[in-house]
RNA sequence: CGGGGCGUAGCGCAGCCUGGUAGCGCAUCUGGUUUGGGACCAGAGGGUCAGGUGUUCGAAUCACCUCGCCCCGACCA
């Protein structure tokens, strides 16, 4: 390609609205531009670096013998209601109607789709196990849109669909996605770690998130320092010491106005820790659609809003109104478990706690001595982990946070969807059996961010070769008959011998060619000056790395030579 | 949806408080001089000042409404 009729519009400055490193380089090298609010163009470098890393997840995906198709982004709302998600999804599913006044939707993933045309075509168990997956656009209308690609409403996605006669054949098929990921992502050059992750709004058993390490992530990971255990914080556990303190007999104390955990541990001198602080939710979906419960911990810990939802099997919780607090004679700012009219969750670690300080559900007052052994409540697992938190896998690490960029995730879904679906096989017995699946996702675009994340400098981008747009630039410096003769034959030869080359042909000074190789990034630069020539040379120089001198007749060979090295 | 900020030329910004009909840098175009790290000189083009309503002799500027964008939170495979 030559440069002077290729639509790549860099920019000097960064644009005003573009807070993260990989937004600020995809505008500034022309990569992108903004349509709408979280949805992008890809110009053309920014499509050639999303169609490297489709190349290489369509590779890894063939290997393991998945298939690819393609469906389709209009959904109809049958599916979804067959599935319970059309009530559920929420929002963030773009619902409308057709001309014909038809419910429709556009996909923000493809359970439903996939269900219905396996369900359709799977007769025996002959045919499985069996693996569907697509790359395409997939529409979620988030509530918040940011950085760029890292977080759109439109982006594209590699979702695979896996269907098994059995629950072991599945955990089969769970392992190769884990390590085909691990593969995917080792190959785009990122630093990763694969955690156990919560299974949201998707559902199933189990489920494994892929994170890009990075400060701007949006995710917060909890590892261990010492073992392999790493999960994301909605999700994590952690060792607590049980709490027992002096079992004091249980009396009344006046706390006046003193509300805050802090403020009551200071005002009756104690350990924050030796506070339970009571938290009220609204629960939204399942048993509990419509009421009130109390979700308990230690004063010095936070509540994990997920757990407390799977804890319900809820759809949602939060955090319940002063309505909703009256209606169980609770007493704002004075909370405590006792005689609460609802249900009552406590973390696990009050399990047997005694000597506690709760709220006395009266006016400016708390109770001390409290056990929670008087208590008709369900001990689960809460609280956010923290750290220094002993590990619950080993006993010698503690765990540690780092922040995550969500590029990947596994489910093991189970016959969560094929069982409302009606996917049915006939099973070895000559038994009809509800198919077993799983789903694995890759977010395609927002890898682009990504990998721009954790691969920049103070210049610009700079992309693993297998990613960058273009293997090599050609930077012809100056505009003689003898500089542009020899970086045209350069040019054609090195197309001709398959490499992926940006010839700067550009009428611009030598400063300005640097810069805008530098800043999209492009590994190898090749300049080619009057100064080289006159030493029958050009120079080859590695995107923030070293500078060859190489004879003009070798260059093709040389070049050849270091593309395969990186390969 | 709650809190905060912003909207003036392709990009970055000034002007607004104190109303008088729009300006700077970069980019673009023309001519010239330059040419190994974002050149210089001269000239030119490009703006319904987000939109609407109101106040006023007069609105980018004041008031109200609407829309859009960004950040924090809530939310989220």
């Amino acid at each position: 390609m030559r440069y002077s009729k290729f639509l790549a519009p860099s920019l000097r400055d960064n644009p005003a609205d573009a807070e993260v490193v990989s937004h600020q380089l995809l505008l500034r090298a022309g990569f992108i531009r903004r349509v709408t609010s979280g949805v992008y163009d890809y110009l053309p470098m920014g499509l050639r670096v999303l169609r490297k890393i489709e190349a290489i997840i369509r590779e890894e995906m063939n290997r393991t013998g998945a298939q690819e198709l393609l469906m389709p982004m209009l959904q109809p709302a049958e599916l979804w209601q067959q599935s319970g998600r059309w009530d559920k999804y929420g929002s963030e599913l773009l619902r409308f109607k057709d001309r014909h006044a038809h419910e429709s939707c556009l996909g923000p993933t493809h359970e439903e789709v996939i269900c219905d045309l396996v369900k359709r075509e799977l007769r025996s168990y002959k045919q499985l196990p069996m693996n569907l997956y697509q790359i395409q656009t997939k529409f979620r209308d988030e509530v918040r849109p940011r950085f760029g690609l890292m977080r759109g409403r439109e982006f594209v996605m590699k979702d695979a669909y896996s269907f098994h006669a059995d629950e072991d054949s599945l955990q089969e098929e769970y392992q190769t996605m884990f390590k085909t990921y691990q593969r995917i992502f080792t190959r785009l050059g990122l630093k990763f770690r694969p955690v156990e992750a919560d299974t949201g709004s998707i559902g199933g058993s189990q489920s494994h998130e892929f994170h890009v390490l990075a400060e701007s992530g949006e995710d917060l990971i909890a590892y261990c320092t010492h073992c392999d255990y790493a999960a994301n914080v909605e999700k994590a556990v952690a060792k607590r010491d049980i709490s027992v303190f002096d079992d004091a007999p249980s009396h009344h104390v006046d706390t006046p106005n003193i509300t805050a955990v802090e403020d009551v541990a200071t005002f009756l001198a104690i350990p924050e820790e030796q506070l339970i602080k009571t938290l009220l939710y609204h629960v939204v979906g399942g048993e509990y659609d419509g009421q009130v419960v109390a979700a308990c911990l230690r004063g010095d810990d936070a509540l994990q809003e997920i757990k407390l939802v799977r804890a319900l099997a809820a759809d949602e919780v939060m955090l319940a109104s002063d309505t909703d607090l009256q209606a169980i004679h609770a007493v704002k700012g004075f909370v405590g478990p006792q005689d609460l009219t609802c249900k009552l969750l406590l973390d696990e670690s009050l399990r047997d706690a005694k000597g506690m300080v709760v709220g006395a559900n009266r006016v400016d007052q708390h109770i001390t001595g409290f056990s929670v052994d008087c208590l008709d409540a369900d001990f689960v697992d809460l609280r956010e982990v923290r750290v220094n938190d002993g590990c619950c896998h080993c006993d010698e690490g503690h765990i540690e946070h780092a922040r995550g960029i969500e590029v990947g995730q596994v489910f093991a879904l189970g016959q969560q969807y094929t069982k409302p679906l009606d996917v049915l096989f006939q099973d070895a017995n000559g038994k009809r059996a509800i198919a077993t699946m799983g789903c694995y996702g890759i977010g395609v675009s927002r890898l682009i961010a990504a990998v721009i994340e954790q691969c920049h400098d103070e210049h610009g981008i700079v992309w693993p070769l297998a990613l960058s747009p273009f293997q090599v630039t050609i930077i012809t410096m100056g505009k003689s008959e003898r500089v542009l003769e020899n970086s045209k034959k350069l040019y054609q030869d090195l197309l001709n011998a398959g490499v992926e080359v940006l010839w700067d042909e550009r009428k611009e000074r030598p400063g300005v060619k640097f810069k805008d190789a530098e800043l999209m990034g492009i590994p190898y630069h090749i300049v080619v000056g009057e100064r080289g020539l006159d030493a029958g040379i050009v120079e080859i120089r590695r995107r923030a790395g070293e500078k060859h001198e190489i004879a003009i007749t070798e260059t093709v060979d040389s070049m050849l030579s270091m593309l395969e090295e990186k390969l």
